[in-house]
DNA sequence: CTTTTTTCTTAATCTACATCAAGTGCCGCC
DNA sequence: GGCGGCACTTGATGTAGATTAAGAAAAAAG
């Protein structure tokens, strides 16, 4: 069945009885969204929360320059959502674009809500997946606070072993905070010392 | 009554009754601590989540040059804690010190725990405020890798216009991720300017 | 397979911010 | 009320990483 992945995913937090979800499978709906299409982009308002079973989402903002910073990559098994338009329903800064043709399934807003009503364990479950997010991103946080562009890019490696041979470096590179140029000769210089 | 601010600050997203607002209150344990003392330090497991009722803590990191990073300041108001150690039961990175004497109550995650299960309503708020906490990370993630060290500052004195008067200059510098000599610099520039 | 687009590399130059150093002012404390 | 440390300033110099530019390699599109 197609909703597996998003079912095991559920219950590394919450257990439901076959009954509930089955209830919360009705409230899902599945899209594709090729290469270089969008799921949100910048200005939208962020309506669903999005559940990748396939392929690869980025989440970034364009600053006033017109460069892109990552925020988030969404490979399977991975929730995105643009969470401050999300939760202030007004227009959002993040764009979310598929890397490559990817499968999600979307949670909306509105139906987040009537879960949380009707099956009180979702508070539960979202309460813990916002936890683990906000602990991440502090973490980052720090580590641009406190470490060299070379260690962040060894932590990414460590944290995200899936992701290197398949993204673009130029992807990388912008979500730990450099330009494709220096990430570049940053990996070159680090293949010399060893 | 002392708990006045910490059950304003619980109705903002929850509307508890009087019997558990006083349930609530006996999970509470009240703290003083003097300027510079420390509620937590980095090694320790974080066993309890901290509300400000009076006075400034702060929450930081050490790198191994010795720097401090801060990640978070709590005026009165404001919950803080090690939530990486908090969640995970183990030895934490953060160090919380007061700032100047201050006041705080105490909830243990033993307790959380306990009315998580007794009144599931604390379910829906340490969510919302987990869900706030990640959107203001994620923006202020965002601001470290898109804007300069000036448009940071400037965001800052919007964000938390109260601490600004209140704070060392050094404790800002580094929660904006520039050396204190660099921040003086910054700022006797940006007045030159106006 | 060919063309077009995107990604990656390399090199020269530039800049925001760090580091080191020395001096000034100030506030808490005996 | 003096003094010892801490916060702030200012200047000289150093550096991680940015910018610009241009060509090579790889991948997507047709």
């Amino acid at each position: 069945m197609p909703f597996k992945l998003i079912l095991d995913n559920l219950s590394k937090h919450i257990h439901l009885t076959a009954g509930e979800q089955e209830i919360f499978c009705t409230y899902l709906q599945a899209k594709k969204i090729k290469r270089k299409q969008f799921l949100l982009t910048d200005g939208d308002i962020c309506k669903h929360s999005a559940f990748v079973t396939a392929g690869c989402l980025r989440g970034y903002t364009v600053d006033k320059g017109g460069i892109d910073h990552v925020l988030s990559f969404a490979p399977p098994d991975w929730w995105i959502a643009d969470m401050y338009s999300l939760l202030s329903q007004k227009p959002g800064i993040l764009n979310i674009e598929a890397l490559e043709d990817t499968e999600v399934l979307l949670l909306s807003k509105v139906n987040q809500e009537i879960l949380y009503q009707q099956i009180p364990k979702f508070e539960r479950f979202f309460r813990i997946l916002t936890e683990n997010s906000l602990v991440a991103s502090q973490q980052r946080l720090i580590d641009g606070l406190s470490l060299t562009a070379e260690e962040r890019y060894h932590n990414f490696c460590k944290r995200y072993p899936t992701l290197i041979d398949h993204l673009p470096q130029k992807q990388i590179a912008s979500y730990i905070g450099v330009t494709p140029e220096f990430f570049s000769r940053m990996r070159s210089e680090m293949v010399r010392k060893k």
